[in-house]
DNA sequence: CAATAATGTGTTAGATTTACACATTAAACA
DNA sequence: TGTTTAATGTGTAAATCTAACACATTATTG
């Protein structure tokens, strides 16, 4: 946080005519939206990043962005530019935080809006023909372009607290998934190792896993059963997971 | 949430020059912040609120906010604004989310951040000559101006999510309180009944009240013991409120 | 067909939450 | 002045949830 300005006027009130003018005056900024996109892919949690926009900063990965048109609203923006940038719409989408430094941009100033997504990497297929988009581990993700390192920090922050809140991580996985699956996921999220037994009793009281009555196949030793999430169930129940205690 | 475009093109690489120029193009967008000020007073939740700063909408009320500069980082401006508002600073302040639809507000394209702060009403003297201000009992507010409402809901739920992670609270609270205060203060926030004994527990079990060996005066009853906060033990235990099970 | 490495199922001790009961204290009032 | 009243302050027991841990089962591997 900034320091507060030490002094201040009090504002008058104001006619429309002022405010527009100000609205219209040179009171304007840039405004960006940059997407974070987390995937899981191979027990690992991975985000999805480009090569920098700018030529001079194309040794740096950066964020999924873009300016926000005048003529658009700010979530339609953050759709317009995932799919631009990856080709793929039909994502969840959850704003996060908005950065707004002076300096944070080096074209200019630019206050950005995070959005973070979640996705099925083996679900979506990317469009990466005439863009440098890579899945990168989260835990090998260092130095990104201007500030995008302290963004992602946030998102992965708001991610780790999210998924506890909610069962959001089923977004991360196939339709089927193995018990094993969803722990991975949620250990490679949170970064911790987890109880198989106690991890395994959690999901099933919460009762949102449905029995498929189908084992996982091709995998190297005993399969396991294969579940899918009740999105239904769980959309009915959403607020007894809003707080806690008291 | 709006919906996604239906297409989209690839973008390419972009020189610095290229992104330059979009952003002091026409491709900029005036920026607001909002500032919803929690306070408590008479045992209920309060949220200061001023005239609609337009003329034309001036039988409404609506939240403190104003244009940020473009040379002015966010945050600093929304201490600026609060300060301006309000004549106060030293408030903590923390951004709450960004409300960017096109037609938001009646003076062309302004997309606002809402920065949420919770008040010691007693403890702050507000300047409320030259401005309209006044405290809302939050269970009475409704119909604010443009899209002011939304913003408050938001920021509302926000707060009552966050006193359940973080003891917030005592921001709210003259600096000695007592336990019927404090309760009081939690109730209204959440808008539930609590028991008093395992209220009680709870936040003794918490190990962050100093007991000031003081008692009320002018209660109409018995009167109560006299506690502190200790924000120094809670800013080094500060990680632990940080998740929920796992 | 034995060894291996997973899956699948309990069980138990401890901690936490929830629902209550009763004694204490000071103000209010007859 | 003493009784009533309405708070504060403390405790306890049942129910629930969490954490730590053990063992049988199943398919693959060699």
């Amino acid at each position: 946080m900034s320091t507060p300005e030490k002094t201040a006027q009090i504002k008058p009130t104001k006619s429309l005519q002022v405010i527009q003018s100000e609205v219209e005056n040179t009171n304007r900024i840039a405004l960006s939206v940059d997407c974070i996109i987390f995937g899981f892919d191979e027990a690992k949690l991975k985000v999805l990043l480009i090569r920098s926009d700018l030529k001079k900063y194309s040794s740096k990965w950066s964020l999924l962005g873009d300016l926000v048109f005048p003529s658009e609203d700010l979530d339609a923006a953050a759709y317009r530019i995932l799919k631009q940038r990856t080709g793929l719409s039909d994502v969840y989408l959850e704003q996060v935080n908005t950065f707004g430094t002076v300096n944070r941009h080096p074209a200019g100033r630019v206050v950005t809006v995070a959005y973070c997504s979640l996705m099925n990497v083996q679900h979506h297929k990317l469009n990466i023909l005439d863009n440098e988009l890579h899945w990168h581990d989260v835990k090998s993700v260092t130095d990104l372009a201007f500030d995008h390192q302290q963004i992602f920090d946030t998102c992965l922050q708001q991610l780790q607290k999210r998924v506890q809140e909610h069962p959001l991580g089923f977004n991360l996985l196939p339709k089927k998934f193995s018990l094993r699956d969803l722990q991975n996921l949620y250990e490679a999220i949170l970064d911790i190792k987890l109880d198989r037994r106690n991890f395994r009793k959690k999901f099933f009281s919460m009762d949102f896993l449905v029995d498929l009555n189908e084992m996982e196949q091709d995998v190297s030793h005993r399969p396991g059963k294969l579940y899918k999430f009740d999105y239904e169930k769980y959309e009915k129940r959403k607020k007894k997971f809003a707080g806690i205690d008291f």
